[in-house]
DNA sequence: CTGAAAGCGCTTACAG
DNA sequence: CTGAAAGCGCTTACAG
């Protein structure tokens, strides 16, 4: 690890650091010492406790449970315009925040949920999470992240790691190990690009006609020898993308001539590609489980001298911004990620209201670019 | 937006449900229905409620403090092993987990800390996030993810989106205004590659010496008119780097011939670019501020029939996957993300501590690859 | 229209 | 070695 390169340090202003003393021992300070100070003058303001509704009450001069009222905005016809008013000066002044722990352990219910993702390093999950969080706040939900380290790691805790408290979980493509952990938590559910048959709510991609329009469009070029990029990940969509392909040759002229595993890498693409071609007869076209992996692929084929799409097509799948950052760009499977999160999301809401969830399976579109053509030998 | 394909609903197991029902009217139905029943016999196990420490309590025959005890690991010396034993049977047959909301409430601190990032969309920030957590997971913290949805929004309000209750708050190369609302939580604040002078404590990249080093490379090779592609973010690290690619041009033989701002996109580099390659004298290199904005960079040299680094070299920033995706790979500068990661939790460890944080400045590094070369007319 | 009280589930001094 | 009790800050029936 390289050195880090020291810099003056700063002093903290007190009230910085007093959120975290505040609760180490707040027994005796709040009830003895704080407490009393407070209201000997203008400690109040200064003073390191956050302030709660009883201050608010305090200073607006009525009791605890009309600030809780006026705030909840639950006062209409229970409480007088004017002390309404007096509560929200009140709060302002103090700039009272609501102790969303107490909230919860009162309510029972955070709204908040969870969205478990196997990896960050991926736009498609930073995609689906756009998409549930707009939905959650639609809803005034909070939305929180848990990336699952690794997918292969051992199967992870997000009900320890995220501590917050919790309304229900949303996980995407997770690794098939990593469902019991995600099961044990006890929460509502909903299961997002994952096998239909091993949750209770699933909002699902059609990858199967995804990997059908790939082959269309690569057996109305000419192709008839493709070898599968797969990725080397233990998760339903991909086994999914797997059966897919195959499914879709069947019944075509073409075959599926070769099959190599691939880390989830651009160099993991590069490799696999190349074993893949070095197979003879060569395929002319390699059909990749993802963009990051034929981005891969086309560096493949050209260390081996050939030309995408003049020698070799290539596809991916996702349409990340990497499929229009190299060249050729990437022609590839756009799958609606924002969508699946938004859908996911609103399948989520349903459950915690005991409505039947609206789960079912997004259409996906083929966007054609630059890197599938004719294979060379062909004359059609 | 595309249509749903609906799928046949999936009848959830009352389990599932349960959870969110015995929040809504605990009072009654623990109090008065589900506890009594609970004492009856076989309920327990199929009971909706979760169960709580008073369960597990009466289980092992105990009372509830001592299994608060047991469960936090402060029975030592207090409690008989034998009876340590027993409640962490029951604990076990139980499913018990803690409630983490009350314990929250109790103790006055959560354990968890909030990582702020602008977006998910770069792989940076997934780096960053890794780094804390990592150093989160060492110390029994918890991380908690709040993608700032635009960095030109409104100011956002992490302390009302992510609903967790926080210990304190990491926050990355946020944009200036975006600083005023996470100040305002109130909560202990460590800030990642962001003005020194604007809060407390700072943990940042050497991206002076990053912008030296390219200017060196690029003096080196020949270049004498550069032109600067920087990201239109109006955050501290991409002022930062403006001025210290003007500072190290200053002494040097060559001169910034021309400045263009591009949306942080790959489109938005390669239009700028365009814009920035159509000024004469063309410049011979091209500094970009970022690794996307730089394929974007290649992209435009292309178009204009010009060859990457033939007639113009591109650098630049980051080091993402996305450097080695496309070809010719990037020469670009290196950012030890994960490391900032886990120097800012720290950082934010010791604040929370009350001891001074370790802030610095962390070196970065210059990776040539294959985008820089010397100009074509140079005779060096 | 307003207040006093109960209680969410936990942790921790304190008393035995 | 073990238990009874207080209290974190909030929400919501309930009584006036």
């Amino acid at each position: 690890m390289a050195p880090l390169r020291p810099a003056a340090p700063r002093v903290l202003r007190i009230t910085d650091l007093s959120y975290t003393y505040h609760g180490a021992d707040r027994r005796s300070s709040e009830g003895a010492c704080v407490a009393s100070v407070r209201h000997e003058g203008p400690a109040e303001s200064a003073g390191p406790a956050r302030p709660t509704s009883r201050d608010v009450a305090r200073r607006a001069g009525v009791s605890q449970a009309t600030v809780s009222l006026v705030l909840r905005d639950k006062w209409h016809g229970r409480v007088s315009p004017g002390t309404a008013d007096a509560v929200r000066a009140a709060a302002r002044d103090l700039g009272y925040r609501p102790n969303l722990a107490a909230r919860s352990l009162r309510l029972g219910r955070t709204r908040t949920a969870l969205l478990v993702v196997p990896a960050l390093t991926n736009e498609y999950f930073a995609r689906v999470h756009t998409g549930a969080a707009r939905v959650a706040a639609e809803h005034d939900f909070g939305m929180v992240l848990y990336p699952s380290p690794e997918l292969a790691a051992p199967a992870p805790d997000p009900f320890d790691s995220a501590r917050a408290a919790l309304d229900g979980v949303i996980a995407s493509s997770m690794a098939v190990e990593a469902l019991a952990a995600l099961r044990s938590g006890g929460l509502p559910l909903v299961m997002l690009d994952s096998d239909p048959e091993g949750s209770e709510a699933t909002v699902n991609l059609d990858i199967a006609d995804g990997m059908r329009r790939i082959v269309e469009h690569l057996v109305g070029l000419g192709h008839r020898r493709i070898a599968h990029v797969t990725a080397a990940v233990d998760s339903w969509t991909f086994h999914a993308r797997a059966r897919a392909l195959s499914d879709a040759l069947s019944g075509t002229p073409a075959a599926l001539v070769h099959t190599e595993r691939a880390d989830l890498t651009v160099t993991g693409g590069l490799h696999a590609a190349s074993r893949a071609l070095s197979v003879t007869p060569r395929a002319t076209a390699l059909v990749c489980d993802d963009d990051v992996l034929a981005a891969g692929a086309c560096k493949a084929v050209r260390r081996l001298g050939l030309r995408v799409p003049g020698d070799v097509s290539v596809t991916g799948f996702d349409d990340l911004s990497l499929a229009t950052a190299v060249e050729p760009e990437l022609t590839t499977v756009r799958l609606p990620a924002e969508e699946i999160g938004a859908t996911g999301m609103r399948a989520l809401l349903a459950v915690l209201e005991g409505r039947p969830p609206d789960t079912g399976v997004l259409p996906v579109s083929l966007v054609r670019r630059d890197s599938t053509g004719p294979p060379a030998a062909f004359t059609g």
